[in-house]
DNA sequence: CGCTGGATTGACTCGGATCAAGTCGAGTGG
DNA sequence: CCACTCGACTTGATCCGAGTCAATCCAGCG
């Protein structure tokens, strides 16, 4: 079967054939998760690098009040933090989404391999620094844009990153998120998401319907978040 | 004289003396800059590691309609992402805010004191660590905090931040930042946290006049922002 | 002394939250 | 096969926090 986490770091570094098998060792032994369950909750002691091989998953956070804010998405081929193991403490969850295919990597396998293949690191931490520039992409949604830029905006996010790693057939993403669960990562209510998405599909940009986003004009939905893909850093430098 | 970015490691990680000497002498070429420069922009190809030796400064983005949002202050013993090089674009902008003594570490250069000096490599992935934990703490406050909330909890990871490095005299700091600025910062506008200050200051909690923020009952304000602080991982693991 | 860039305050507007009813669709059990 | 249930989605009515627009105010400074 094919193993999204190594085809998404191809996508960043070129990989010697020893270093797809070491990627292939690393990610053997991988279980099966059900939704909602917490791979890691805030104030544990970090553990081993989670890696997503099948399925979605969320970070968020609780706030004193209850309320939830989710802070990125992770799909097939996504991990977690490189060297989080140095943390006491986690400062955020990590709450699987869909059934879910993961594997786990101890803290000095993953050094080992590092050290190793320089590929691998490279790809590693070109991987990490997108996670950045993804959360500072966040902050400038919530921060500046309207409520109809930041599903857009969104949206242009989820899309793009699916379509690297080959997740997108034509138009259309199997996208497993529920109303509840965008609103929670857009800062907004269930109610006024709701209602935007219809502004959205009367538009005749995009379209969420039955677990499926169907982008009808991308130029439009591009237009309407302002989206401007280079921080997603598909373009990289040429040289090791 | 101190070398706060030593400092600030130092808080991270025991280093060897010889670690020291190595940091120091990274730092040793240092440049002065004056306040409103652009260290980089978004869209430049990034270049050498900045490490804030003396002096504030902000990474920002501005978007198609003008407005602008602030990322991020950096404080003396700040430096910017590790592996920045790598990418081929920058995703956003650094500027500097208050006169700065700014020094600039090429990546071989960083890659090889890192190889050689583990304990460097330790703190370092430490601070980018937390770096990450302070933008979800950010994404989590435009999302879910009302803007009373929001100006509370910045100033709680402010103070914090800078009273780790020995920025804090008793119950004060100088606080370089315009109202303009932070409400950039804040996803506000400047009129609604003039507001939101004179609230705060009248509620007895704190105060800023005169580029000074005055802590006035650090429990109130604490128990208005609902901070936690274990995101800024002052407690961390004890092996290496 | 007047200029300039922040800080402050007031009056009014509006985007998005809140509260409250539904509606729809996939299971489940009689 | 149909009634029941439960979770997710929709829609309407109303309210309020924060934005907008527009005056000052004030301190530092050439």
């Amino acid at each position: 079967m094919a193993n999204r986490f190594i085809d998404k770091l191809l996508g960043f570094s070129k990989l010697t054939s020893e270093e797809v098998a070491a990627l292939s060792g690393l990610t053997l032994h991988a279980r099966n998760v059900s939704p909602r369950t917490d791979l890691i909750r805030e104030g544990d002691r970090p553990g081993p690098v989670f890696v997503m091989l099948e399925g979605w998953a969320c970070r968020y956070k609780i706030l004193p009040s209850g309320t939830r804010q989710v802070l990125g998405f992770m799909m097939p081929g996504d991990c977690c933090d490189l060297h989080i193991g140095l943390l006491a403490e986690m400062d955020h969850s990590i709450q699987v989404i869909t059934p879910a295919l993961v594997a786990t990597i101890g803290r000095r396998e993953m050094d080992e391999v590092m050290d190793k293949h320089r590929g691998i690191a490279r790809a590693m931490y070109l991987g990490q620094l997108i996670d950045e520039a993804t959360m500072r992409a966040w902050i400038t949604s919530m921060g500046r844009r309207s409520s109809i830029e930041r599903v857009a905006h969104l949206m242009c996010e989820l899309y793009l990153r699916a379509r690297n790693i080959g997740l997108v057939d034509g138009e259309e993403l199997e996208l497993p998120l529920s109303q509840l669960l965008l609103a929670d990562s857009l800062g907004m209510t269930p109610v006024h998401l709701n209602r935007v998405l219809k502004v959205l599909r009367d538009s005749g940009s995009m379209n969420i319907s039955r677990g499926t986003l169907h982008i009808k004009n991308a130029r439009q939905l591009i237009q309407i978040a302002g989206f401007d893909e280079n921080y997603l850093h598909r373009r990289l430098r040429a040289s090791g």
